[in-house]
DNA sequence: CCCTGTGAAAAGGTTCACAGCA
DNA sequence: TGCTGTGAACCTTTTCACAGGG
């Protein structure tokens, strides 16, 4: 037995991929997977995969592979997957909407079981099935629906702010798609997805392109 | 003189953050810009964010900061601001049409020209102001409106095929939300967003900090 | 004295290459 | 022979610490 002592933050970030890879595997009824076969399926090389999968202990078996069952159980068993984590929607504009309808979420083991907003006319309704909230019952929403996570869709000004109820709701995790930095204590794990800044990324690249094909 | 000889991915991937700490300090009406006032507002360090300016050329002054207005306009030219990308958004389920409505797109410099779908009753029809073609007009649309990107927004099972197609339509960036993995040619840039991976690295962290508290 | 610019050190992550077990 | 497990080399990124100009 090898404990996962200590697993680094990039190998994390890669095991949902895996996960994703052996879900793709699962159908064609085989028994094991190589490393190579999981490095194709989810976008990386295989020494990578066999690296990853060494901080989780060892569960391969020299000259065969993987054992797909297994190796599928001890991923999900180190992302938490055991449990569900349910979500509270902070933010019921274009994408908040979006997200609290987003069939992923749940399917990965993360439902949507509340939303906040301001609006008066969506407080007291339920959106695609999900009850909404006016933001001072926040606190009282993640005791009840026992929120483990909080989705910050809300416009840039007002984020800090609904990351500030989340913490003092006693929120530890928090995935915000607004357009701005947030501050929150140590304790509490930050994801930033910012759209417009994916896209500026990509406009470096396609201007750099163009730049170079001069000359 | 210094030439942005070859500014690193991860500088690169900053650069909009300091673009949008910029932004926050303009009404202020200051001249100038510390490195750590910089660093405060995009929540990095001020020596990163030294090194990462530095890559630019250099453009600050010791003992006063950098000029707010030029540093603004450098790292706006090395995204490649100047130009606008037209953007074709491909899918339009919830996140296709929240993405197709996001205003932070047309803001940011990458306004959405068009979007695709395989629906009949959308096709032909314009979703908030965005018109709707079928998949096999993707070659065209992508000539017509000089499309830069494209963001895939379709159901993981079709997200290659709509790779594919946009890169024979010879569209260079492509921003993926399809939960699965995308080959794409070397010369084609590639940026996947996948929102139930993000939230299982939360999970991962919670499921951790729970296992802590034992003990 | 203040704040930038940057070598040098440290940390983190990736790739290589091969030993070792089935 | 086949494929895993892993030390070692390598590369990227971050952080430190301080020299140097305003």
């Amino acid at each position: 037995m090898a404990g996962p002592g200590h697993i680094p933050e990039a190998t994390v970030a890669r095991l949902p991929l895996y996960l994703r890879a052996l879900d793709e595997v699962a159908p064609s009824g085989q028994a094991t997977v190589s490393s190579e076969e999981l490095a194709d399926l989810s976008g990386v090389n295989a020494a990578k995969v066999r690296k990853d999968l060494s901080y989780l202990g060892t569960y391969g078996t020299r000259g065969v592979g993987y054992e797909l069952d297994y190796l599928t159980f001890e991923i999900s068993r180190a992302l938490g997957l055991a449990n569900t984590w349910p979500v509270v929607v902070c933010g019921l504009g274009n994408l908040g909407r979006a997200l609290a309808n987003h069939t992923g979420f749940t399917e990965a083991g993360f439902p949507v079981a509340a939303a906040v907003d301001t609006d008066p006319d969506k407080i007291g309704t339920t959106i695609d099935g999900v009850p909404v909230f006016a933001p001072a019952e926040l606190g009282s929403v993640v005791d009840e629906f026992a929120i483990a996570i909080g989705v910050i869709a809300a416009p840039a000004t007002a984020a800090q702010g609904v990351a500030d109820a989340l913490v003092s709701a006693g929120v530890k995790s928090i995935m915000s798609f607004a357009p701005t930095v947030l501050v929150v204590p140590d304790d509490v794990e930050l994801r930033a997805v910012d759209l417009a800044t994916e896209l500026q990324i990509l406009g470096f690249h396609l201007h750099r392109s163009n730049e170079n094909t001069g000359t």
